[in-house]
DNA sequence: CAGCGCTGAATGAACAGTCATTCAGTGGTT
DNA sequence: AACCACTGAATGACTGTTCATTCAGCGCTG
């Protein structure tokens, strides 16, 4: 009979928790590292009790798969609509928008970039990182090629090789995200975008240009 | 063998045991990850007993900022040697020089490497990280930005902007380590050296020539 | 044999995971 | 509509474990 009024605890599905968990561990990541995270603060970040991480996931380290694992098919399943799509009118309007999604602040955003990097950090050393972070890399890294292909065959080029140009790519831009994640001071996002866009102007002249737009 | 076996344990100089310590650092943080890090590995990967790293340094943390500041200061030492010394009989060669030295196995060693990602994995959060990561890479970009722009003074180049080839440099070579790094199947170090080349020879292309040589 | 470099068992703090208990919500009964 | 019985989601004190750090003593070495 007493008045627990202020904590109204209420039942909620399954996949709401779960959901409210992972953007909680994704913000205890970003805030304290990889290493910082514990139950508690997961937990505490979500406004919930200890135990109910392990109700809903079995155990952290399963909660910290399940987190990855979100991050990096929410990054996927954008990139591959784009790569599929057949809505672009020509290959430079498609690269253009790849390059717009990879810089967009609601798709890379802060948070969700440490957490990338974080897991990255210690992949080398756990398989299991490995296997969630490189899976879908390939097949994007295989798209991101036929897609440069066919723009160095509609420039005539036929000495730069679009399989580094893409391995380039796809690597350009992780190091700007790192750069820019760890001193944003020294590389600002917007001097990251046009460094990518530079990058582009260089080895397709004729598809992208220099100033933006 | 005597009692304590053939690697009779001798006292040694404060310097030599920290050497040692931080060795067996980097080996385990390169084996286990940053998180997989204790007392005991390291201790017992030097070869010795579990209390001398607290005596050699204060801390794990300290021990552990030590071995990144080891790491960094190499790499930075090379590179500002290269960007400083006056020994290169021209622009091109100069970055020749800094192209095969950031690709040189013995610079990018996979252990160190894998400490530096380790450490820039937790760098958002760790304002202590950030610092010594940061602190080099600074000096660094101005002088690799004074470089390009040199070469593209040569080149009668008025388009590039230095600033955004040099950090597009930086941040591809952080990229295609860490790419190199997480799955080494996907991209071969050869591969990420040609993807790196291309680069340069598409910015550059009156300096830096497509076929390696 | 004095002093110093080193050892490793001991200590206590931090943490993941468990489980007995609580209670909000639901459906059945009158 | 009011009451009650029941369910299982949620809680948080508790447990066992892991790990950094300490320190009393050991054995080289000069």
């Amino acid at each position: 009979m007493t008045k627990t009024a202020n904590k109204t605890r209420r039942a909620q599905p399954r996949e709401v928790r779960r959901e409210q968990l992972i953007q909680a561990t994704i913000k205890c990541i970003a805030r304290h590292g990889l290493s910082g995270v514990t139950m508690g603060r997961v937990t505490r970040e979500a406004g919930l009790s200890m135990g109910i991480a392990n109700l809903h996931f079995e155990s952290k380290e399963k909660l910290l798969l399940e987190t990855l694992k979100l991050v990096t098919e929410e990054y996927a399943a954008g990139q591959t609509e784009i790569l599929t799509s057949g809505d672009y009118p020509s290959t430079a309007a498609r690269i253009e928008a790849l390059l717009a999604f990879d810089f967009n602040q609601n798709v890379a955003d802060k948070n969700k970039l440490a957490v990338w990097f974080a897991f990255l950090g210690e992949a080398k050393s756990r398989p299991t990182y490995q296997r969630i972070c490189s899976r879908q890399d390939s097949l994007a890294e295989e798209k991101i090629t036929a897609l440069f292909q066919l723009a160095l065959d509609e420039a005539g080029d036929k000495k730069a090789d679009a399989g580094l140009l893409a391995a380039g790519y796809i690597a350009l831009v992780d190091g700007l995200w790192l750069n820019s994640l760890v001193d944003p001071r020294r590389l600002p996002w917007k001097k990251a975008l046009r460094a990518a866009r530079q990058f582009l102007a260089s080895a397709l002249p004729q598809h992208i240009s220099l100033p933006p737009g």
